[in-house]
DNA sequence: AATTCGCCCTGTCGGC
DNA sequence: TGCCGACAGGGCGAAT
């Protein structure tokens, strides 16, 4: 799924194709995925309008207007292709080992494809998103930060001091480990793949209770989100199913983990068998001997 | 107030 | 081969 890692992918590739572009023309083809605004006045609203900076704000991306901003969260399964002009229109899906997949490199406009934003020169903008977790909005001016998704997000992780962050951890909660690092409100950005990833690393167990966390422990993990969402970006997300850069291309991250996805295989530090059980409502991989 | 639960959705996969 | 249930999970609103 779309953490910080894949949204920042995103957002870096779009800023080249989309900066300074006109909006020909919007479509929305599934209305339901629009917040807060009447789904008729969408197209309309967006037509004229160019775009004058692409934004990430933890997974949240914006893409700044000179009248509105568009916000687009992504969801599950949600995907956002810059398809240049002349790219092929209704590329076949190809039957791989992992099922159907799409061509590297090319933009497929098919029956999951929800909003298509046709730019200058025949670009154009598609947001596609098989599981329909994902919503858009449309928002005055500059305001998508004080928009109800955005205003209560917790600090950037990157841009955050471990010793500052350290100090907001609940003293009394008992809540487990990971439920706090998939709270947007504490941290931004980081979900079940990061999680799973940043507790690995800093050698937490996942169910540990947040009050338990000695001091050394939370500048440990802080510091292991930090590590494990710029890995991330450096290997440009990672793609295990739906995930894909605006490209159409892979992230080569997934190969990369030492924790999600890997339950039931030895730990890439000791050898044991990783072990996959439920946290917070969410799959999750340790191990049993490294994290305590 | 803090925390958990149920739900939304569709493609994939394992079991029979 | 095909059907069916389980599963994947971000975030919100309801329930506890």
């Amino acid at each position: 799924m779309p953490e910080l890692p894949e949204v920042e992918t995103i957002r870096r590739a779009l800023v080249e194709p989309l900066t300074g572009k006109r909006i020909v023309s919007a479509k929305l083809k599934l209305p339901r995925l629009l917040l807060d605004f009447p789904p008729a006045e969408f197209a309309a609203k967006l037509r004229g309008q160019t775009v004058k900076a692409v934004i990430r704000r933890g997974k949240y991306l914006v893409l700044e207007l000179s009248k509105d901003s568009l916000i687009v969260h992504l969801g599950m399964t949600g995907q956002l292709t810059a398809a240049p002009a002349r790219a092929p229109e209704n590329p076949r899906f190809l039957r791989t080992v992992t099922g159907l997949q799409k061509p590297e490199g090319v933009h497929p406009v098919d029956k999951h494809t929800h909003m298509v934003l046709n730019l200058d020169k025949g670009d154009r903008l598609l947001f596609r998103d098989p599981r329909t977790f994902g919503k858009l909005a449309l928002v005055p001016g500059a305001s998508w930060k004080t928009h109800p998704r955005l205003a209560k997000l917790g600090p950037e992780p990157l841009e955050m001091k471990p010793e500052a962050i350290a100090r907001t951890f609940p003293a009394n909660s008992l809540r487990p480990v990971k439920a706090l690092l998939l709270d947007q409100e504490f941290v931004a950005g980081v979900g079940n793949i990061y999680a799973d990833e940043a507790l690995f690393r800093a050698g937490i167990n996942p169910k540990r209770k947040v009050k338990t966390l000695k001091s050394d422990e939370k500048l440990r993990l802080l510091k292991a989100v930090k590590d494990v969402l710029r890995k991330g970006i450096k290997y440009q997300g990672t793609t295990f199913s739906d995930y894909r850069k605006p490209d159409g291309g892979k992230g080569d991250n997934y190969e990369r983990l030492l924790a999600y996805g890997r339950g039931g295989f030895p730990c890439r530090a000791c050898g044991t068998t990783l072990r996959k059980t439920v946290v917070a409502q969410r799959g999750t991989v340790f191990c049993p001997v490294c994290q305590k």
